[in-house]
DNA sequence: GAAACTAGGTTTCAATACGAAACCTGGTCT
DNA sequence: AGACCAGGTTTCGTATTGAAACCTAGTTTC
């Protein structure tokens, strides 16, 4: 049963619990955050100066909720001044493959993709 | 060059189009539609009730966004009453092995992640 | 002939999430 | 004392979301 390897959940049903997680996971931010972890662990300040455009509050919240759901862990050093360390849990690593695989889906067709959007935009012009 | 397939895009880059792509396949309901259409085409209200929860904006939103991303076919059939139907263009499949990895590891994974979130929240609340 | 039902949407409006900018903490350097 | 660093949190105005209602156009039911 390829496409239903656990019997208790669901992604499809409205109250499984998958749909929270899908929603971690499933989000701009945090692909892009777990696709930075991939080769190796990373300081927040890194992470933000890496991912173009993100907030310090949108990352410090997205971390949170990614270790909270064991994806990534967080590393406290008592340096001076303090250095904190994100880096992928075993469970995060699991998800690499697809988080990459999606990232860079949207660098190889980008230009499909923008040749779509101008024929489709064209269409409605057009009439 | 396994990483960096097209050197004129960078989805890290803030101002790079790819974000946008991102910004429509890294969204809950994306994923779940593209997911729910990789075994053939659908029509609007199978979709909707496949999809516990979705809205029909929500619903129609998204499939508009697709469509004009290139990555669903949106097919009008002169019947009575009028059926749209809703296919993967071949774009749209190049990305189907992708979604489904990432609707699927939720799906797998769900345990981990809810005994992850007990140890968490219990760290905090005891201590 | 008028309710009620179908499919496939769009509109409305309140709630929520988001992002930019400012602020905070605690320590060092000048 | 004043400025700077890392790693956040708070504030607040705006953009997105979702639930519910409505719309169009045709069909069957009573």
């Amino acid at each position: 049963m390829p496409s239903r390897p656990h019997p208790a959940f669901d992604v499809y049903a409205q109250n499984c619990p998958t749909r929270m997680v899908l929603n971690r996971i499933g989000d701009k931010w945090a692909l892009l955050i777990l696709d930075c972890l991939r080769d190796g662990s990373a300081r927040f300040s890194v992470i933000r100066r890496k991912i173009g455009g993100i907030s310090q509050k949108v990352l410090s919240q997205v971390l949170k909720n990614l270790e909270r759901d064991g994806l990534v862990l967080r590393t406290v050093h008592a340096t001076v001044p303090v250095a904190v360390e994100y880096s992928l849990t075993s469970l995060g690593e699991t998800l690499t493959q697809a988080v990459a695989s999606l990232t860079h889906w949207a660098e190889q067709h980008m230009e499909e993709v923008q040749e779509a959007q101008l024929r489709y935009d064209g269409k409605r012009i057009d009439g």
